[in-house]
DNA sequence: ATAGACATAGAAACCGATTTCCAAAAACGG
DNA sequence: CCGTTTTTGGAAATCGGTTTCTATGTCTAT
């Protein structure tokens, strides 16, 4: 079952006449090498079209050049929030353009019983094979974060907050803040707020951007406007309003903690004959392609997916190269985008 | 750099008191081994958590149990279709339960001259690395299939129909074609298609459905009401709408060859007056989730994104195990999915 | 009891690189 | 011109497995 290599390293040597040492060391630039040797291997390289064989390297070297990047999923089909797509693109960008290979992983602990241990058995097989591992999203498995601190496997963090970690994250509290101020700037004095699943670290801060928005526009918050439900859906959005509206007919105003459920609110509103925004204004977050096709279009928050994957990208690099470095976390600014969902005569917010 | 494995062959022969030729024997289920031998060897493995190192045994066994999958990508920001995501996860599902890794990557030949070089160079970097590959979408660069070929690289099209490779595609045929049908056997007389990119070997073939769908029927059919312009966005389906209305104002259908063109048509149709399904039915392909939400939802074909990348997995698991098997194309049905573009108080077509 | 067939275990070569370390050559200084 | 230091190139060990091939030990048949 050989896989017959077109080349070595040892039939370059004999062709420049060298010994595959110093072809190695060519390769690698390292020192030692005169200048009319280099370029004498550096040719045979070229005309030859060498590759060095990654594994023969990795095991020799004990770099592997590859990283991986692990996504938990819940069912077959994936969430159709494109986030973690723009965010895979924008990690294999990177990495892809510093020679690194990046290996695509899922984790999903199936409902049965056995189903956890074949998920570790198969990052048993991973570990050996990386220099490096993102973890991408706030519902990585505990087990596996306290796995990869124990075998020092260089780690960054994507959409997710864990002390002793290097993370990505995105600015929600100051994009859910500004959202709320805007609101309340402009006259809203009952604000709702649907915030999905609370086991989302994200949600979670876009609550307490939420908060805050209240509290420095010296407005009164109360939590009875304030629902957390399972999922963060379409039909999360839906029953949320719904169920906000019963609560207080009075609203004016719905903060949702993502473009979907805010779709959904306005399904709902739209039932009950309200008017989006001259009723209630309704926000979401995250700016994904459909909030700019709603009627009316959803006033949200933008963030720079590409932009995270590369950092994160960046990030794991350097600690690669150095695994010593202190880590912290980065915060991934974010920015308004302002539709009709929440009143498009309002003046624009100053950036 | 070196990077120390926890345990070694040779340290598990040790304990167990045999070579490491028989630990390796015993690893590979290869025979010649006493079952005596075996159950002590086994045991030693399981108790001291013993994981072989990929990287050697890929150079010494020729397998290295890793595959590719390979998109390409022409912006930054991923087309926001779901559509590959949720491929790409059937896949890694697939050959991860078959014990392999799945390596991600994309190639985007930039505009600069020189990027081509680029990422020819890092697939030289791929090659030695990987047992299989998937090449994704109907838009990989020719020069890579060629190159693909040439090393005998086992592989599985995907979404993609090239002679003499593997190919897992879309009945795309079919279901334009009953979509066709459908609205012709409800008394469609002048209907209208927006193909998107015609580059693209998927929404050709939905043209195809569409014309056979107007014979089969026994129609008459005039390409005067086709419209293939670039990208196949809302926007495209928005401008393709506002055309085909220009044109022929008595138009009465309009096929879009995705959902997302469905939306921009319906956007389109709503600022011209026309109410939907009652002036005009309006349809599209691939049910995306958006597809649900719409006002009205729009009537589309299913499908099965993440049966195709299991399909595509175990396809390539054959091909990798037997090199030397005939290729063949997949065809991989799709189902209708009627909501009210097309008129709600229609009979469900049978299946 | 013994020759021949067969099953089993391990020694050693190998996969294709990297890296250490030493010897030869070149450069240098007086 | 010779001894010393510095450069330079390569031989050999190594990474952690697999695989071949041989030397045993075991089993059967006569």
């Amino acid at each position: 079952m050989k896989k017959k290599s077109d080349l070595k390293i040892s039939d370059v040597a004999k062709i420049a006449g060298v010994s595959p040492a110093t072809v190695s060391k060519v390769l690698n630039n390292k020192p030692g090498i005169s200048l009319r040797l280099k370029t004498k291997v550096l040719k045979v390289i070229n005309d030859s079209n060498y590759q060095p064989s990654r594994l023969a390297r990795g095991l020799a070297s004990g770099t592997t050049r590859t990283m991986a990047l692990v996504i938990k999923r819940n069912h077959p089909r994936m969430m159709n929030d494109p986030f973690y797509e723009e965010v895979l693109h924008g990690v294999e960008n990177e990495v892809s353009s510093a020679g690194y290979n990046l290996i695509y992983k899922s984790c999903e602990p199936d409902e049965n019983n056995d189903s956890e241990f074949d998920w570790k058995n198969d990052f048993n097989n991973l570990y050996s094979y990386i220099d490096g591992i993102f973890l991408v999203g706030n519902d990585i498995p505990v087990d596996l974060l306290e796995e990869v601190q124990r075998r020092k496997i260089p780690a960054v963090l994507v959409d997710n907050s864990v002390p002793g970690f290097n993370c990505i994250m995105i600015d929600n509290i100051t994009g859910s803040k500004l959202l709320t101020q805007r609101l309340i700037v402009h006259g809203k004095k009952r604000i709702g707020f649907i915030g999905g699943d609370p086991d989302s670290i994200s949600f979670l801060e876009r609550y307490d951007g939420f908060k805050l928005g209240h509290i420095e526009s010296s407005a009164n918050f109360s939590s009875e406007l304030v629902i957390f439900n399972k999922g963060a859906s379409v039909d999360s959005g839906y029953q949320g309003a719904k169920e906000l509206i019963k609560k207080d007919p009075t609203i004016d105003a719905i903060i949702c903690a993502n473009d979907k459920m805010a779709v959904g609110a306005i399904k709902a509103l739209g039932e009950l004959g309200k008017r989006i925004p001259e009723d209630i204004a309704v926000t979401g977050f995250d700016n994904i392609e459909w909030s700019e096709h709603t009627n009316p279009p959803i006033t949200t928050v933008d963030v720079p997916r590409y932009l995270i994957g590369q950092l994160a990208g960046k990030r794991l690099l350097e600690v690669v190269a150095n695994p010593n470095i202190p880590c912290y976390r980065i915060i991934v600014p974010v920015s308004l985008v302002i539709r009709q969902s929440c009143g498009t005569n309002w003046p624009q917010a100053a950036k």
